[in-house]
DNA sequence: GTCTATATTTCGATAGAC
DNA sequence: GTCTATCGAAATATAGAC
């Protein structure tokens, strides 16, 4: 079976997803991973040590798309700028969510079985690293906190709005959808309405 | 040992929903439970029959909840009058949240884990029942997409702006916090602003 | 209502042949 | 790279005494 170099690897990372997101990490045992591949438990020991790896390689793939958002923080100047830049990085997360629903949803089902990560060395290097930016900009004193605090819900209106249009909560394509979102975040965001 | 009626009961409760949320419900052994409760694995089963009981007692408490906002707008009659009463109604969804936080906790950490009760008697009556009518809600063509969309999001604003608070996000009370979280997600639901 | 002891199952992980 | 076979650990759940 000559397969292109990584092709298994890669189905595998396919077919846990799509498992984890149906039933849990938890419940999903390495042979069911194995079975709907077609393949045998011991197998998938050949791509990955441990079970815990498969969740890390798809989590860290969510780390990737953090910290390219973050780092687009670290080159503005001061709050100012930072308020002032937030509308275009709330689309680039909707880009990012809609381009990437299945970790998302991923992420949002297992947080519980994320936590096994914690201590895991290849995880913790870049996780504290990126947690610690995130609250140092929520918790930064010069930033007004209904600044603040604004930012992070027009992040839950995005996620909340975007994961119930891809649960087909609202019975209309997202194509519709995304644009209504996007609006509603930016009002969540800075509209001074009462 | 004589104890109040169901108290036992209540303190195994109590300690499940703090372990669920520090390590996650399949992670939480029945022994790691009663240790920190101080009696054996076995007396457990004299009060609950499963463990995954232990799980839907306290997810019931979260569809009281739903119920009862939902019960809300079965007394509305048109759609203007649903959408004219979503602020009010995303006030009360706040003080919910504010009042049951290790609840909804739980909720969000354990997604994957709640899926193990999909099959569950007890919760598929009434888990089915409001999934349904949430959906009817969601999916009404009478009320213009735009609409419906918002108040979802709306409702997204309000869960990570309070969830965040709570995991002191901000570096604040959440006492200052509140007020701008329900500003943020009216304005997510009402603003019209470009 | 709580205990000790044990049955039963499931799963992650390894060894070694091919 | 994939297989068969198996180990060992851990957890849920049960039986029966107190």
């Amino acid at each position: 079976m000559a397969r292109p170099r990584g092709a298994t690897r890669e189905r595998i990372l396919d077919v846990a997803l799509e498992l984890f997101n149906e039933q849990g990490y938890d419940k999903t045992s390495l042979r069911q991973i194995a079975d709907r591949l077609g393949v045998t438990k011991a197998a998938l020991y050949y791509h990955f040590e441990r079970k815990e790896d498969i969740l890390l390689e798809l989590h860290l793939r969510l780390h990737e798309i953090g910290r390219n958002l973050l780092d687009q923080f670290d080159l503005l100047e001061d709050e100012g700028a930072i308020v002032a830049a937030w509308p275009r990085l709330l689309d680039q997360f909707v880009d990012d969510m809609v381009a990437n629903r299945e970790l998302f949803l991923m992420h949002e089902r297992n947080q519980n079985a994320l936590m096994v990560l914690e201590g895991n060395e290849r995880h913790e290097s870049e996780n504290e690293d990126l947690e610690q930016r995130f609250r140092r900009l929520m918790s930064n004193p010069e930033i007004p906190l209904e600044q603040r605090v604004r930012m992070t819900c027009s992040v839950g209106a995005v996620f909340i709005g975007l994961m119930s249009a891809g649960a087909s909560i609202f019975g209309e394509a997202s194509d519709e959808v995304v644009p209504f979102v996007r609006k509603a975040a930016r009002a969540a965001f800075s509209s001074s309405e009462d």
